[in-house]
DNA sequence: TTATTGATTGACT
DNA sequence: GTCAATCAATAAA
């Protein structure tokens, strides 16, 4: 098993942490299955001055408050009343940055993730968006606020190479309505990486 | 108080 | 390509 992540490791500015988990790998236990997932595509979110956050201009709800938790917390919501989203939270505490998982591979349980999964026609359709993540690895309002060097959930370094010229990056999806932050390249994934959300559009 | 809007997904034309 | 599901947070009234 390696190590987890330490606590050092979230609180590196957000984007290199974003940039940082490409690769890193997401571990989930629930019962008797142990599930991991190798992390492919993240999402930073900058708190208070980026408008596209559930923290912007500093907002603070029920939904939101692990947000402001010290790194190495998980911030986990509803997505459209329907889908489990999970992040990664960074920065010292009241600080509301975070980076969205937004798609796996799957490395360890993936007969039980596709039990999760029922509409999922490959592999690769697994854990392709944020959502999908958490329903393959059943992630839900259980999680949240979570620290990730638990047993249930934790993260644990790359287990796999990844050059800086394989990652490539994009403005963020669906945050078309955020004004100039809908703009900013806070998208990152592994170039060519079938497994990403969205891959049609960036092959 | 009511109306609008999503950090999405999947079914359908 | 279009659109519905489904609900919490926020905006508007």
């Amino acid at each position: 098993m390696p190590e987890k992540l330490p606590r050092a490791f979230y609180l590196q500015d957000t984007v290199t942490v974003a940039r940082a988990l490409l690769g890193c790998v997401l571990w989930r236990r629930t019962g008797r299955e142990l599930l991991a997932a190798r992390i492919v595509e993240t999402e930073a979110y900058l708190g208070a001055n980026d408008a596209a956050s559930h923290a912007r201009r500093g907002l603070r709800s029920d939904r939101n408050q692990s947000m402001y938790l010290e790194g190495g917390h998980a911030y986990v919501y509803l997505s459209y009343g329907m889908h489990w989203c999970m992040n990664v939270v960074c920065q010292e505490a009241d600080i509301a940055e975070a980076v969205l998982l937004r798609a796996a591979i799957p490395v360890q349980g993936i007969e039980a993730m596709r039990e999760r999964r029922p509409k999922a026609k490959n592999d690769y359709e697994l854990m392709n968006g944020p959502g999908k993540v958490c329903a393959a690895l059943g992630i839900d309002k259980s999680c949240d606020g979570e620290p990730l060097d638990g047993d249930s959930l934790f993260l644990t370094g790359r287990d796999i190479e990844v050059r800086e010229q394989e990652i490539a990056v994009s403005k963020r999806i669906g945050v078309e309505n955020s004004g100039d932050a809908a703009h900013w390249p806070l998208r990152f994934f592994l170039l060519g990486n079938r497994y990403v959300s969205a891959y049609r559009h960036v092959r």
